[in-house]
DNA sequence: CGGAGAAAGTACCAGATTCAACTAATGTAC
DNA sequence: GTACATTAGTTGAATCTGGTACTTTCTCCG
């Protein structure tokens, strides 16, 4: 027998996708204003700054952006159409490849990044107490970590 | 100047991301997989059900579900042409119209329910404590507040 | 070795989403 | 009451996403 969410949970679980989705589309809309990027663009552009060489295999790239691989393959396209990035063949295993950040992907980061980060801290930071962003921080990474495990035990049982 | 996020920021901020994002992933999947229906189609269905004659209008609905008007409009045909709701004109308002739940609607939420309310429960509910759920709805319901006040200030000021 | 199976990526296709343009009805101001 | 701006909602094209099938390369094990 299914036990329903009380109406303190519901409010919470709604407001929980409310927050995301308000969050998101605002993130996204000064992103994309400003800087012509979509939130997706800037998080791989992120991720490929901070690794050596500011170049990611692909897998490791979608892994990291939580993206199905299709996804990335056709974003990580278009990302090269416009110029910030490349992709390079790899030595060592000739089926991979690798995303590599070009000096205009750079560049496009060092630009955007403040809009994002101030966004950040206008629409999450400074909205909540340093111990409730905590919190929600805790609170999400345990979320996080459950269904994780959770989808690398259902493949290790197959 | 920006003031970048720490290291501690920084993570619980990616938390929330993955958090969110493997949840949707997840129960858009448990819900697609038994009952072939959407998450974005359940909540329509979900919020017309607890509706004044489960029915709504389309830009109400839009709002309860933070969907665009035209996205509603083409996900609303969808439902249409799978029989689960219909669109009744709106009599005080010509330009209007009704979304209305179907029987076969309201068969297909009830037989959908439980799968999702129980993925929340799982991946949710039972991995926090009430109180470290209690925070998290807390958190985003204030993060939702600021940011839905803040767009309605600029539209004012418009 | 060599053959079966797994892994990395891409390509293709079908479905979903956005954007801008559009129709039709309503509201408002003179 | 007629013209202008607003609002409700839809439409179609372009873009984005996700699933699956496919190619190439690697790995493992006999």
């Amino acid at each position: 027998m299914t036990k329903w969410l009380n109406p303190d949970e519901q409010q919470s679980w709604r407001s929980f996708i409310a927050a995301w989705t308000l969050l998101n589309n605002q993130l996204n809309f000064e992103l994309q204003c400003r800087h012509d990027l979509t939130i997706a663009d800037y998080e791989i552009l992120v991720r490929l700054s901070e690794s050596e060489g500011k170049r990611l295999r692909m897998s490791d790239l979608a892994e990291a952006t939580l993206a199905s691989r299709s996804r990335l393959s056709h974003q990580v396209g278009r990302l090269e159409a416009t110029g910030l990035l490349t992709r390079e063949e790899c030595a060592e295993d000739r089926r991979g490849s690798f995303a590599v950040l070009t000096e205009a992907g750079w560049q496009a980061l060092v630009d955007s990044a403040p809009t994002h980060v101030t966004g950040v801290r206008t629409h999450v930071l400074d909205v909540l107490s340093k111990s409730e962003f905590k919190a929600l921080g805790d609170a999400c990474r345990k979320i996080a970590a459950a269904i994780s495990q959770e989808s690398d035990q259902s493949l290790g049982r197959r």
